[in-house]
RNA sequence: GGUCCGUUCAUCUAAGGGUUAGGAUUCAAGAUUUUCAUUCUUGCCAUAGGGGUUCGAAUCCCCUACGGACUACCA
């Protein structure tokens, strides 16, 4: 029997949502869509402490811009409402309550402090402690024949935690969608904490295993570093008597620091000068700013297909692919298993190979606004040419005012090292004369010009280079950009001479 | 320390016992562009090490080394 696909992306509010959480997000979204499955947003929200105001809107908004839609979600609402576990709240200590009932889990009254302690202790004698069956029944728990009265404490008020009761020295066998069979033995794993009475909340564990199981969610497709809770959480299926049903797990490789060592984590952005956030954040608490994908002037599209292809292959040497053409090829037995350095120059590739994509029709909407930020007004007849101008000189959607802004605003400064080379000797008579020639003529277009030029330079004897990087520095302000006479007929005769003019007062 | 996962050019990766180990990014050189960029061509660069198994190993097995994740009343 084919059970309907059913995945999930089930990320923490605890801040912006990173490119290693983008991606996971994405493989979700594709092996739905490519099953004609269902795609969920569940916000897990069971640690109030680290709960941060904007973290969901900022997730949702940065998933809109990847194009990566929900079916079914805290905005979408759906079959399994609410999608928020602070919303759930009420429903996950009957389950706790049943793995005590079974005898699959315990109550333990350990103070903080106490664990605290008995962790140092260990750690001084070179180890390290562990609640397991070693200890348990010695310390403060359900189990201990000294707290036989362990309701009555419960009643007193005092606090408590529900801990799973993992057996001792049993072979747990798993299957990772990625990695195949992995075994691990019960002894090692310690009984983690399900339940608190501290706020009334389950943890991770007990939620995601319960929320998962509820919204029958079919595939969990989530970052590597749950791998090593996997045993724990096939564990918990079992005991709660829903192993017919457990969901398939696939445990993505890691997205890793660009210089080599450890995961990618929110600071290596500003460290090393690229984003690790989708958008723009500005840290409610204390004001500091992100800069995301969004800021660095790359589209949405370039981005989602760079993400795709860390850490999955299509098989062919296809580097470009669309949402639609992603969903068709996905699968997850092309995922790797060894985790992806982030290449950020590979990144900007791709907004490149975009951006050459896109028609001058289709650039307009995207670069108006670029433009309109710099206080500067256009129509829309005078930007296309501009965008075709400069299309191809374009990485980043941020090159467009690097390259182009001449063609909007006069040049303020002048590059001094363009200047040293190019404004020397007879170079300002030179270009004094080639205004007053350029102010008699009629036509001002590019192939007139062109041939003016050359009459010009042979004339006076002079050399093609000087002049042209001379009066290229007039009108641009630097050594870059279009065809000069391009730049000269599409500015205008008036506009020409008044740089020149400029430019020879100023230089 | 313990448990688990991993290891092919600098980077992302292909090759699921038989290829001169392929592609892309970066980098370098050349051509084009009287600027800069683009574009084009070419080049450099890899199976972590050691043992097996096999006619044959990047591929299967073992060991070593290295890297990583996890080890909270966080997710």
């Amino acid at each position: 029997m084919e059970r309907r696909v059913r995945v999930r992306f089930a990320p923490s509010p605890t801040g912006p949502l990173h490119i290693g959480g983008v991606r996971t997000a994405l493989y979700n979204y594709l092996f739905a869509r490519k099953h004609g499955g269902d795609f969920i947003l569940r916000i897990e929200d069971t640690d109030s402490t680290r709960w941060v105001a904007g973290a969901e809107e900022y997730i949702i908004k940065s998933l809109a811009w990847c194009n990566i839609r929900f079916d079914e979600g805290v905005v979408e609402g759906g079959p399994h409402a609410p999608y928020r576990q602070s919303e759930r709240k009420n429903i996950y200590f009957q389950y706790a309550r049943q793995l005590v009932e079974s005898g699959h889990a315990y109550y333990a009254f350990d103070t903080p402090e106490e664990l605290e302690a008995l962790r140092k202790d260990a750690e001084s004698k070179g180890g390290a402690f562990t609640y397991n069956y070693q200890v348990r029944e010695q310390l403060k728990t359900s189990l201990n024949p000294a707290f036989a009265n362990y309701e009555e404490r419960i009643s007193r008020g005092e606090k408590w935690v529900i801990r799973f009761k993992v057996p001792a020295n049993q072979e747990i066998h798993m299957f990772d969608l990625i990695r195949g069979e992995v075994v691990v033995n019960s002894s090692t794993l310690d009984d983690k904490v399900l339940f608190k009475s501290s706020d009334g909340l389950p943890t991770y564990h007990l939620a995601n295993v319960v929320d998962d199981y509820l919204m029958q969610i079919s595939h969990v497709i989530r970052g590597e570093e749950w791998l090593p809770s996997l045993p724990l959480h096939v564990l918990l299926y079992k005991a709660l008597g829903w192993e017919e049903v457990m969901p398939q797990f696939a445990h993505l490789p890691l997205l890793l620091k660009p210089d080599g060592k450890g995961k990618l984590s929110k600071r290596d952005g500003d460290r090393m000068g690229f984003p690790v956030f989708p958008l723009h954040w500005v840290d409610p608490a204390t004001g500091e700013v992100s800069l995301g994908y969004d800021d660095y002037g790359f589209l949405p599209e370039a981005f989602v297909n760079f993400l795709a292809l860390l850490g999955w292959h299509p098989g062919n040497d296809q580097e470009i692919f669309s949402m639609e053409e992603l969903i068709e090829t996905f699968s997850i037995d092309r995922i790797s298993k060894s985790g992806a350095k982030f290449d950020f120059e590979k990144a900007k590739w791709f907004n490149q190979q975009y951006l050459r994509q896109k028609s001058n029709q289709q650039l307009l909407p995207i670069i108006k606004p670029i433009v309109e930020k710099q206080g500067v007004t256009v129509n829309d007849d005078y930007l296309l040419r501009i965008i075709d101008m400069v299309r191809e000189r374009l990485i980043l959607l941020t090159d467009f005012w690097k390259q182009a802004h001449f063609f909007f605003v006069d040049p303020d400064t002048y590059d001094a090292d363009v200047v040293k080379k190019r404004w020397k000797d007879n170079v300002p008579q030179l270009i004094q004369q080639l205004k007053n020639e350029l102010s008699q003529l009629e036509h001002f277009k590019a192939d007139e010009l062109k041939e003016f030029l050359h009459h010009f330079v042979e004339k006076n004897n002079a050399n093609m280079g000087a002049v042209m990087n001379a009066l290229r520095l007039c009108m641009v302000g630097g050594s870059y950009g279009p065809e000069l006479p391009l730049i000269l007929e599409t500015l205008g005769k008036e506009t020409t001479l008044r740089r020149i003019e400029n430019a020879l007062k100023k230089l």
